[in-house]
DNA sequence: ATTAGCACTCCATGCGCCGGAGTGCCACAC
DNA sequence: GTGTGGCACTCCGGCGCATGGAGTGCTAAT
């Protein structure tokens, strides 16, 4: 007998449990659960109940003789079926307000200021990942000559996003040459998406004979360099707050955690890795404990939600806590903030 | 009587205390000295030694029945007077080869590389100070048409140092007008520092009356709100393998300085600072324990160095660490690592 | 089915004890 | 008077032990 299935009570003892532990931090017991006002069951009644919970592999306890807390299968029920769905009080939502001094902002600095009051609301990091690559359209570029030998290649996406590249020269160019070369470019491949400007650079190439001229040969040559795997090297990412996740009494006990735990806050490469898993779906990403593929994040959860600008998602942002975090208000507040920048990024506000 | 001024061994007794306790990190106790192959003489007499090297302000103890460890002061006449300067090996000399694959990098890249290199050497975080503001100059300017309101401004400096920003444009203007808008500011300013183009573009403002080219104003205006403060906004910091300093044994076990060291880590607004103070000289900077302005740092010290680009001061590169730390190995190493940095951004490899 | 009772387990805390490392001081020797 | 051996004293840290509290699992009664 599933004991999910069955006993809408069980349900019930369970969020309960999960309610209160993610409150106090502290294994729950069933006397303690007992008092509880919604309730009204003896506690040997609720141990029984909490045994079948514990068979079925939704609680667990530290040892033997200790109260109960949810496993990871546990706060995942929690999440899909359990819980309360939080609205946001006006505060919360005021907070978010990307404000009129954002008007002018790069859109760097509207994730950034998004992601900071994210992770001052929820109390853990905020993250998010930044639009690259394949996501990014062609607004403008331009070349800058550093030296004989290296060219600066400044790229504008229409999304405000502006990568550097030096590329070393062969043939030496005038900033006139430099100048006109950008012009071609930006005529042509206005709006195209990077991917596609990629691929008809390589296609034109090819065609390209002698009969061409020159200059658009080398601004061929120059821009296949601007624009190669930019992708994989810009993939970039934005931690803010980190250390409220290592201040949680989940972790602050325990050292060696610690350490690796900002080790990887530090590397951030697994982070890319997490939200790029959270980029591929267009429901938010919920992420328990041992979910993602991490050991070392093994005691974390992540919550995460796309971010669009005009229907096309650009990256994604959302947090990163213990497992015990309030995954209600979690959620709500994500969603909100991804809604915010969305709004913000697609709307004539830019 | 000084203690320092009048015995020699005084000081061989203080230098032998101090590379044992950086060498163990504990307190270091007159028996465990007498054993030590330089010094000849009982425990007792080392204790007397210890007690008026305690009483000049060089020693202290933990607790009253312990060894000695050094304070600030102690440590202070140690680096000033008492240490062997280290000579690096030609391991740790090649480590620093900004190699060829760095051939065609942007500065940034350059100072990210060496300053890790610096934080795996020392075992502690590498910091490195970027150049901003009165620093930089000028090399080329750009403007792109991002909306009819909005116009970004991509600013390239002499030393590749690519600034952006985004400013609100009353007038709309045709992106080809912004072209030639550009091209008239790069003659025109090529090669000075900024703080220089912003005092001529006010100059030039005031001068300006309708005789002249309305482009021509509007170039002074686009420009001088691209340009103003943009130091204070870009004032900014490269830290690398913070994790280091944190798993060092003399913080790994004390949560709260723990706590506390994060957050001034993840705000950088204080490391700006002391890296800043370091600039003010053109000696290497070293600053132990309190001599750093900031409580929260009071366990840690910093070693850092200005680096130069032909011989013009541009930011400061340098590590923080435990006040144990081995201050021969660091100092030899910043200088290493700043004249390297110094001499690949002077030098034609660039 | 639910509950009261009971024996049992385990953790955390506090206490006392003891050994080790080190100091400070005194007296003695050269 | 400078260096040294000796000695009493201090303090830290680890260990064993007892104790109380929280909680469980099981059984028997309602």
């Amino acid at each position: 007998m599933d004991a999910l299935e069955l006993a809408q009570r069980n349900r019930e003892i369970l969020r309960a449990i999960i309610n209160t532990f993610v409150d106090t931090g502290e294994p729950v017991g069933s006397r303690t659960l007992s008092k509880h006002a919604d309730i009204a069951l003896s506690p040997a009644t609720i141990r029984n109940i909490m045994s079948d919970l514990a068979d079925a592999g939704f609680l667990t306890k530290p040892h033997v003789s200790s109260g109960r807390l949810p496993t990871d299968l546990g706060y995942r029920v929690f999440v899909d079926d359990l819980m309360d769905s939080h609205t946001l009080t006006s505060e919360e939502q005021e907070s978010m307000r990307l404000g009129a001094s954002a008007q002018a902002a790069q859109i760097e600095q509207v994730l950034a200021q998004a992601t900071r009051v994210l992770s001052e609301l929820t109390n853990t990091a905020g993250l998010v990942l930044l639009p690259a690559g394949e996501q990014l359209h062609f607004k403008h570029i331009n070349f800058v000559k550093m030296s004989e030998e290296k060219t600066l290649a400044v790229i504008v996406s229409m999304s405000g996003v502006v990568q550097n590249r030096v590329i070393p020269t062969e043939t030496p160019m005038s900033q006139d040459e430099l100048n006109r070369i950008s012009n071609m470019l930006n005529e042509e491949f206005g709006g195209l998406a990077l991917r596609e400007v990629r691929e008809q650079i390589i296609q034109k190439m090819a065609h390209a004979r002698e009969d061409l001229d020159i200059l658009y040969r080398q601004a061929l040559k120059l821009s296949k360099e601007a624009l190669s795997e930019s992708e994989a090297a810009q993939e970039s990412i934005f931690v803010e707050g980190a250390s409220r996740v290592f201040s949680q009494p989940d972790f602050a006990t325990n050292a060696e955690k610690l350490q690796t735990l900002y080790r990887t806050f530090e590397e951030r490469e697994k982070l890319v890795r997490l939200l790029d898993k959270c980029l591929e779906s267009s429901d938010i990403t919920i992420l328990i404990g041992s979910e993602n593929d991490f050991d070392e994040m093994k005691d974390c959860s992540v919550v995460a939600q796309r971010y669009y600008m005009d229907d096309r998602p650009l990256g994604s942002i959302g947090i990163i806590g213990p497992k015990r975090m309030r995954y209600d208000r979690a959620v709500s507040l994500v969603e909100w903030t991804a809604d915010s920048v969305s709004k913000f990024l697609s709307s004539g506000e830019r």
